[in-house]
RNA sequence: GGAGAGAUGGCCGAGUGGUCGAAGGCACUCCCCUGCUAAGGGAGCAUGCGGGCAAAACCUGCAUCGAGGGUUCGAAUCCCUCUCUCUCCGCCA
């Protein structure tokens, strides 16, 4: 959500940066909207602050042992006018609000320019991809034949988009998340978490998921008021400072979770079909930090290294990008998307992405801190992938592969297996 | 799942129809007093939004006592629905 006083002060400059995001805003609308919202507004708080008035000297008669009735008959007119203003001023303020958190972020001024994917900058790329003398097999063809990785039983149990996992790849995936939560709290400051894999709307809403992208999510439904399958623990761990208002000195927050997230992906048919690329359901660490407005930025870097950490540790190329203003996601002001290399596709596949969503999130869920002269001031938010557990797996099969169809085990995953040092059928 | 109790500011807690946005206490901030690991006195101290106003300070209004509806000239207080918390019983990993 954007600060309604920008929009109402500096509408054109926010259109114009809205309009760098492709988004088009009826700023017509709104300014018929806020017109008849002050007209109504102004006029319905007069007529309630005569109504108090009176009200309160109808007690005041009434305790004296007065007769009050010409009052009561002024305050009934009142009253009347009044109804009228107040459902015209709900059904106004209930227009601007739709308007309003349909809204995305303002971009940051270092954000490149651009309409989609194509016009994203790439910054540095890290690693070399490994050279290989042999035909180079994609993740479902090594998972398949050293007998471990199993969609058609997943599409039994569930469906297209699903898949099932056996023996050392389970393990394999396993050993991943745990290595990042290890690396991330032992090595970065963050707080391990576990939170709910449901949530409700209202938590949907303060992380911008509500109400745009309903389509994109599961709900589950019930009597009163519908569940929601995470779709990234960024909901839950961003929402815990929801109307909260913090110290100062308790910033920054950094939280993380292992956590599945689901998908419905609806409108992405047809787009990697095969293999784990794209699941409704998959696992994922977490990054959240809940930091002073004034270190978001250095935050944001921050974050980015984190995640960019657990690739080169687990030895991975890959490439950092920033977003392009027409490809970033609604609530963010600046994205860093990493892209690990995958071989069989001769590409960099996003595997993480870091926002800063400044104030976006926090307005909306009215996260704030309390600075030294008392006075509370909106928190910015971050979030990131420490990294995608899925994706880093088909990362690691694809580019630890051997001629044979085995799979090297990182080295840094070798504690978490047990030894392990190749996976084999 | 059944029975009962409850939800009030940062925290505790009073308040069952009328100067109540809310006593009192704690915490916090500022000032005064006092030479000593302390005590005393005074002042301030909820949030959101609107108007004055373009902005700060300030003034002023509206809304908010778990949420939403209702009754009333007037609701923290009465009625209805829901949510959550606690206690007991049942069930359960």
């Amino acid at each position: 959500m954007l600060d309604i006083q920008l929009l109402r002060t500096d509408l054109d400059t926010v259109l114009k940066r809205l309009a760098t995001r492709g988004y088009a805003f009826n700023a017509l609308q709104f300014r018929e909207l806020e017109d008849a919202r002050k007209q109504v507004q102004t006029r319905t708080q007069t007529l309630q602050a005569e109504r108090n008035q009176l009200s309160k000297s109808i007690g005041i008669a009434r305790g004296q042992g007065g007769d009050a009735s010409a009052l009561m008959e002024t305050v009934a007119g009142i009253n009347q006018a009044l109804k009228g203003e107040e459902i015209r001023l709900q059904a106004i303020q209930q227009q601007l609000e739709t308007l309003l958190l349909d809204l995305p972020n303002l971009p940051h001024d270092s954000v490149p320019l651009g309409r989609s994917e194509g016009d994203n900058v790439e910054l540095r790329r890290v690693g070399l991809p490994r050279e290989m003398d042999f035909p180079v097999r994609d993740h479902v063809d090594l998972g398949e034949k050293l007998g471990l990785l199993d969609f058609e039983s997943a599409s039994k149990l569930a469906g297209a988009r699903f898949a099932v996992m056996k023996g050392e790849l389970s393990r394999l995936h396993r050993a991943l998340a745990q290595f990042m939560l290890d690396v991330h709290t032992r090595d970065h400051g963050y707080t391990e978490m576990y939170v709910p894999y449901m949530v409700n709307a209202e938590t949907l809403r303060g992380t911008g998921q509500l109400p745009r992208f309903e389509a994109d999510l599961f709900a589950v439904p019930r009597e009163q008021g519908n569940h929601y399958l995470i779709p990234t623990a960024e909901v839950p761990l961003t929402n815990l400072v929801r109307n909260v208002i913090l110290k100062e000195q308790d910033l920054p927050l950094r939280l993380t979770a292992h956590t599945p997230c689901f998908r419905s992906e609806a409108g992405s048919y047809g787009k990697d079909v095969r293999g784990l690329i794209r699941q409704h359901q998959f696992d994922k660490v977490e990054l959240v930090q809940v930091v002073h407005p004034e270190r978001s930025y250095q935050a944001l870097e921050e974050l980015t290294a984190h995640a960019e950490s657990i690739l080169q540790r687990l030895q991975l190329p890959y490439r950092v990008i920033v977003l392009c203003t027409g490809d970033m996601g609604a609530g963010s002001s600046k994205t860093y998307d990493l892209e690990v290399w995958l071989p069989a596709q001769k590409t960099y596949r996003e595997i993480s992405s870091c926002s800063n969503c400044e104030a976006y999130q926090a307005r909306r869920m009215q996260a704030r801190f309390r600075t030294d002269d008392n006075k509370n001031e909106l928190v910015h938010t971050l979030n990131g992938s420490g990294v995608a557990v899925g994706r880093a797996l088909v990362a690691v099969l694809e580019n630890y592969q051997n001629a044979d169809g085995s799979i090297t085990v990182p080295e840094v995953l070798r504690p978490y297996m047990g030894g392990c040092e190749r996976i084999e059928a």
